[in-house]
DNA sequence: AACACATGATTAACAAAGATAAGTATTGAT
DNA sequence: ATCAATACTTATCTTTGTTAATCATGTGTT
């Protein structure tokens, strides 16, 4: 655990990694094309690397590029907007709800914005919360079914661990890198795990083993919603533990609905 | 499941870290902007990477937010600092702990603070958990039972209800006022409420009248840390809803000791 | 070819970060 | 026990990243 992760660039080296001038590097951040830290009194940019490596574009991206249709092609990118909040591929983010509206809350346009979008979009629940997510998808996103069959939504099934579910998850990542399909999706109901018959604590290495490998390696945004009546004061700690790309936005959008 | 904070960087390797040099390390660590822990008689520097983390700003705040912030960065008399953030007067704050450990975590450093810096300090919570607290703020901050003699620090008692318990603070915040004391901390244990025999119905109707007139009207901050093993799962959501103020913090600061 | 627009270059002023040096004291190793 | 390396503090001085503005160049599109 001694590797010092130095993958944190200034704007010099971050230039020099994409090949640009320094001066594209600031127009993007401030335009909030690129997604940069600030550091010291003199805010200095510092850039993940992997924020600039989502910033490419992938040459070989899908044939049918619904980005490009509505002109906005190169602009958000490297990013997905969920109730107003910028947020880049390669978080991985924890919602907590409490009533059955706000199981959709969330869920519902996160999905349908990113079949709009083009993302491949995986939905893991159990079927009764498939169907309940999936009739409020058809509402405000009619292509839901189409989309299903063209295997565009990919429907959870028949994992029962969370061994099993990461290996699920990676096998789909693979496949659809390969198939083009660069940019991703899941939306993770997790009541989905303790129906399943999995124990929290499984659930949360699940989490943590899925943070820190498939998260951040591929171009995927994961949201795991909590049903806060179906877990302990704890269990919702740890979730929250579990999530830490999560505090940096504003919690109150992703709490309580 | 530990993930032991077993890496303590040293301010080289802290350096690496963020890509900057010693010297602002050593700096932004004087002038208390970063926070650090201290090792040997050389007073050597030893940072958590979580700390360091926390100390990059994102991007997506608004610069005149961040440069407001900054620029009465030195006027302490209208912030505390906690856990190396600074948190103004009036802000209503919850932490979440899980262990035994993690009840004196945050409070203790926060009364001991307070009462240096010469606040009026209250401790809300039942005798046990008042005996734990105070044993471990004597072994930081000798003074404490001087200063509660002196009525520098004020030990809840005899409150059942959450009405009693705002009229009780409502009392003694004018009193404070009165006699000069301007500056006060209130650290509240709320498992104290359950034990008391409050619904947590009542506690959070408490919390929500609290935060729009107490916490508000005085120079007061108000730390509430909630035992996650005495709640469920809506309840912790509850508790966060109702301590808005604490989203606008690094929230694993606050979250899972 | 003409156009629109993104990128690069240049300037300015300011404050923060970096570099350097001197002097102490603690560590860690021989 | 000794000694060199390290980290600390304090201080001064130089360099750099920041914003903002304007202009020139280059790119891709129609």
């Amino acid at each position: 655990m001694s590797t010092i992760e130095t993958d944190l660039l200034n704007i010099k080296q971050a230039a020099q990694f994409l090949n640009v001038s320094e001066i594209s590097i600031r127009r993007w951040t401030d335009s909030g094309k690129l997604s940069c830290l600030r550091i010291g009194g003199r805010r200095e940019r510092r850039f993940k690397q992997q924020d600039l490596t989502n910033f490419l574009e992938v040459q070989s991206r899908s044939e049918l590029d619904v980005r490009g249709v509505k002109g906005v092609a190169d602009d958000k990118v490297t990013k997905i907007f969920l109730e107003g909040i910028a947020i880049d591929y390669g978080n991985h983010l924890c919602s907590l709800y409490e009533t059955d509206i706000g199981r959709v809350k969330l869920s519902v346009p996160f999905l349908a914005d990113g079949l709009r979008a083009g993302d491949k979009c995986f939905l893991v629940a159990t079927k009764a919360t498939q169907k309940v997510i999936l009739d409020a998808l058809s509402e405000t996103y009619p292509a839901t079914s189409s989309d299903i069959a063209n295997s565009r939504l990919i429907l959870s099934d028949g994992m029962t661990t969370s061994d099993g579910f990461y290996d699920y998850l990676e096998h789909h990542f693979l496949q659809s890198s390969r198939q083009g399909d660069q940019y991703m999706r899941v939306l993770g109901d997790m009541a989905w795990a303790i129906d399943m018959g999995m124990s929290t604590d499984d659930l949360m290495s699940f989490e943590m083993r899925y943070n820190h490998s498939l998260a951040k390696k591929f171009a995927v945004v994961s949201l795991c919603q909590y049903d806060s009546r179906k877990f302990t004061g704890t269990e919702i700690v740890k979730a929250l533990k579990t999530h830490e790309d999560t505090f940096q936005f504003p919690l109150s959008r992703f709490v309580g609905f």
